[in-house]
RNA sequence: CGGGGUGUAGCGUAGCCCGGUUAUCGCGCCUGCUUUGGGAGCAGGAGGUCGCAGGUUCGAAUCCUGCCACCCCGACCA
């Protein structure tokens, strides 16, 4: 039927490709790099939002919005920020269109060429950080704690459905502080805010660390991330949490009065997340029979299919089913009735599986004579039928246990997949073998890192926060080392 | 930006080397009948500037030149 997927062990990056294609999230536009994201896609980013939205209004942040395009001379301002992004960035030159001269299609009018040019944002600290400015005067107007949801765009040399796009979709926090501990505290609660967002919503085990310098955001002083760990052992860095210092404050001169009436430079914070947690959710639990989502961000968590012969079982199952489908709904399970007529039973069995329902109910004649229903689940594929009275309570259950199924699953692959190296020769050899994190010693340096990152193409990817003190010696150079870092192949 | 590859119906493709009737096949789509507890069957049907622009030729999907787009591998990156 050229309906199945590849196999994850075959192609990794042609199956995920596919998964994404064929389980309606998204495809490719046509457009340099760009996707468009399909509504059942979306419903799944719109779920995410909430739901990170809400753990931000309750820390306290408020969302604003600023502009798409930032005069370039803004980027100057901060040296090493510009230097992180100046090579991925799009360039708006002129503001009007024209006939062509030989009457062929339409060209740039070369007389409406701006005085400055706009880059489209790659991020927008230097935009905000422009308006703070403004808005900060004194210590009573902190701490500034804001939040923007908006699209992106970075010139990547190569894309990949939501895991690298031209333009993606993200959440950009921007915070200013008066003091630096206050400031350190915030990109530290975020950190675990992301951490707590990707355990407990989406199902996806990470590991919370901060970054070497190389590997640290363009103009930041530390930077904290979660690092996730997909099927194929390779890392994903699925959200990113800096402390800025003073760094943005006096590049845009951002100062406020203290209590004692001096003028002092703020503290900042940036912090985001994007679409790409979409690629994080996608291969972290999905198989070969498609999609695997947990319920809390399942945009169907529950799909009923009827199993009849002829509209008047249909109309007998209907009736059945309606009660069902309310009871479900006023306890806020999101059901779907799918009584399309143009489907057989088997053919909606493989769609939702693809798409990745948590639960299917399934009710067919037999099941009306038994007063009975069958109930699968999506993660392990158990099929069981059980008496129709006790769906409710069985569902709710097993939304629960799904929930925490995945996650331990997921973790029990991140936990099986962290080997502990001392030599670089083991290093290669697991690397190449096995994959996944390795944690090791490493001597601090960037060479050391640099070296690492040409000859196996692992990099650092972070020292975990709850790193153990363990006095070693760098597995390249055998220099003194505290404590063992994570290296890994990365996205 | 370096290396490689591919553009043929909504999707996936054959044909191209060696030019020659009406451009192949599968999926999907439409109509009808039969089906419906794991991706239905049969019959009929619609759908094409063969990426674009030139050139060679009696004749080009096929050969030549230029351009464009996309994909893969590197370097770069959330």
């Amino acid at each position: 039927m050229g309906k199945k997927l590849t196999t994850r062990a075959e192609d990794y990056s042609k199956w995920y490709n596919e998964l994404v294609i064929k389980a309606d999230l998204a495809e490719n536009s046509g457009v340099r790099g760009c996707m468009v994201i399909k509504p059942y896609g979306f419903a799944i980013w719109e779920k995410m939002q909430a739901g990170l939205d809400k753990m931000f209004k309750d820390t306290g942040h408020q969302n604003a919005y600023f502009p798409l395009f930032i005069p370039k001379s803004y980027f100057s301002k901060e040296a090493s920020h510009v230097e992180g992004f100046a090579k991925e960035c799009a360039v708006v030159t002129h503001y009007r269109l024209k006939n062509a001269e030989d009457g062929k299609g339409i060209v740039v009018d070369e007389e409406a060429k701006l005085e400055e040019e706009l880059i489209i944002r790659p991020t927008s600290e230097t935009i905000i950080w422009d308006t703070y400015r403004r808005w900060i005067q004194s210590y009573r107007d902190l701490p500034l704690l804001l939040n923007q949801w908006a699209n992106v765009v970075r010139w990547e040399m190569r894309t990949r459905l939501f895991l690298r796009t031209a333009e993606f979709l993200w959440q950009e926090g921007h915070t200013a502080h008066a003091t630096e501990p206050e400031a350190i505290k915030e990109a530290e609660m975020i950190m675990n805010l992301y951490a707590d967002f990707a355990e407990n919503h989406m199902a996806v085990p990470v590991i919370k660390g901060t970054k070497t310098a190389s590997e640290r955001f363009a103009g930041a002083i530390e930077t904290y991330c979660i690092e996730a760990l997909m099927q194929d052992g390779k890392a994903l860095q699925s959200g990113t949490s800096h402390f800025l210092g003073q760094n943005f404050a006096k590049a845009f001169d951002v100062k406020f009065a203290t209590k004692e009436g001096k003028q002092e430079y703020v503290w900042a914070t940036s912090w985001g997340v994007s679409t790409r947690l979409m690629g994080a959710l996608i291969m972290t639990h999905s198989d070969d029979n498609g999609l695997v989502l947990p319920p809390k961000l399942a945009p169907i968590q529950v799909v009923i299919v009827p199993i009849y012969k002829g509209l008047d079982q249909l109309e007998a199952i209907t009736e059945k089913v309606l009660p069902i489908v309310e009871s479900l709904r006023s306890r806020g399970i999101s059901v779907k009735y799918d009584n399309r007529d143009t489907h057989k039973p088997g053919f909606k069995f493989n769609e939702y599986e693809l798409k990745g329902v948590p639960i299917r109910l399934a009710i067919g004649q037999r099941d009306l004579e038994n007063g009975t229903l069958e109930i699968a689940r999506r993660d392990t594929l158990e099929k069981s039928s059980i008496p129709m009275d006790e769906v409710i309570g069985t569902v709710e259950t097993l939304l629960k246990d799904i929930q925490e199924s995945i996650f331990n699953k997921a973790k029990a692959h991140q936990q099986a997949n962290i080997t502990t190296v001392d030599s670089y020769e083991e290093f290669k050899k697991v690397l190449e073998e096995k994959g996944g994190f390795l944690a090791a010693h490493w001597d601090g340096t960037v060479a050391t890192e640099e070296r690492i990152k040409n000859e196996t193409k692992a990099t650092i990817r972070c020292i975990p926060i709850d790193v153990k003190e363990e006095a070693g010696q760098c597995m390249v150079t055998g220099k003194a080392s505290p404590y063992r870092v994570l290296f890994a192949k990365a996205y």
